[in-house]
DNA sequence: AAAGAGAATTGTAATAAATACAAAATTAAA
DNA sequence: TTTAATTTTGTATTTATTACAATTCTCTTT
């Protein structure tokens, strides 16, 4: 279930973001790949189209994208970060042999906002760690 | 509400550590802090009564606990691991402020179980992020 | 079209958490 | 006491990410 997005310009635009060839392209990546990439794969994926995209430009524009909130950064075991596209709020599942991560259709109840009294809650994550079935069938 | 262990040597060698100075001192930190302190708190914490602890040797003791199961290492923004002697499973709140990571009595609901059908979980986490009451009434 | 201002991109250097590794020290066994 | 095994330590290394200045690109104004 790729996440659908008709003009890739206009969706950046619409995010008060300047639609730059790398900043088009990244996002392509991001919808494409549809699996939670990080740094390396999305630049590397890209070196084809955009030979002289330098890494920094992937971590700046990544940023850019978090901070207007088209992305969401998934911060699972603190050795890389990955990146989502689907901003709706969603948890995630990780495994521990392949390193993939699959979404789990999963929100965090709102009994919480009764011990967070007095709290400005920005984010709320959910994630589970594990070996996934793909991996346990091998 | 800090934890409570009566005899610190007992407790480890019941987890099948060995007491060794540097060990018990590490444990009583982590007992004594209550607040997820990262390796540097617990590092300076005990240069007073251990002149000579090397933070190698604090990063080795917590991976030493975290593998026993006696600490759960907390990754929430990626830029360093927080540790938590607190091993039942409950939620955290982390104040972007103030860093401070309060506890949540929150678990993930099973229903989630239905969607890993086939899968091995090992962990499940639960935090939020934003601004806590006190940072907030500055 | 040319010039200029502002923003984005790039390459390199710097940062910092965590690990690797081997030597020294400590502990336990014989 | 000797010896073996384990732990601790210091230093070097790794690696993801950021800082920063120079270059390039884009868009507006002349
Ligand atoms: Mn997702
Ligand atoms: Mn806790
Ligand atoms: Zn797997
Ligand atoms: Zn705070």
């Amino acid at each position: 279930m790729k996440k659908q997005i008709k003009d890739i310009v206009e969706y950046l635009v619409k995010h008060n973001i300047k639609p730059s060839y790398p900043r088009i392209k990244i996002l392509e990546a991001l919808i494409e790949k549809d699996s939670h990439p990080n740094v390396d794969e999305i630049y590397n994926s890209l070196l084809k189209d955009a030979p002289t995209l330098s890494k920094t430009t992937v971590y700046n524009t990544l940023n850019v994208f978090a901070e207007a909130g088209i992305v969401k950064v998934l911060i699972i075991d603190g050795k890389e970060a990955r990146y989502d596209i689907d901003t709706i709020e969603h948890g995630h599942f990780k495994c521990d042999n392949c390193d993939n991560i699959t979404d789990l259709n999963i929100s965090i109840d709102d009994k919480i906002i009764s011990e967070l009294q007095g709290f400005k809650i920005k984010e709320k994550r959910v994630y589970c760690k594990g070996i996934c079935n793909k991996c346990l069938s091998i």
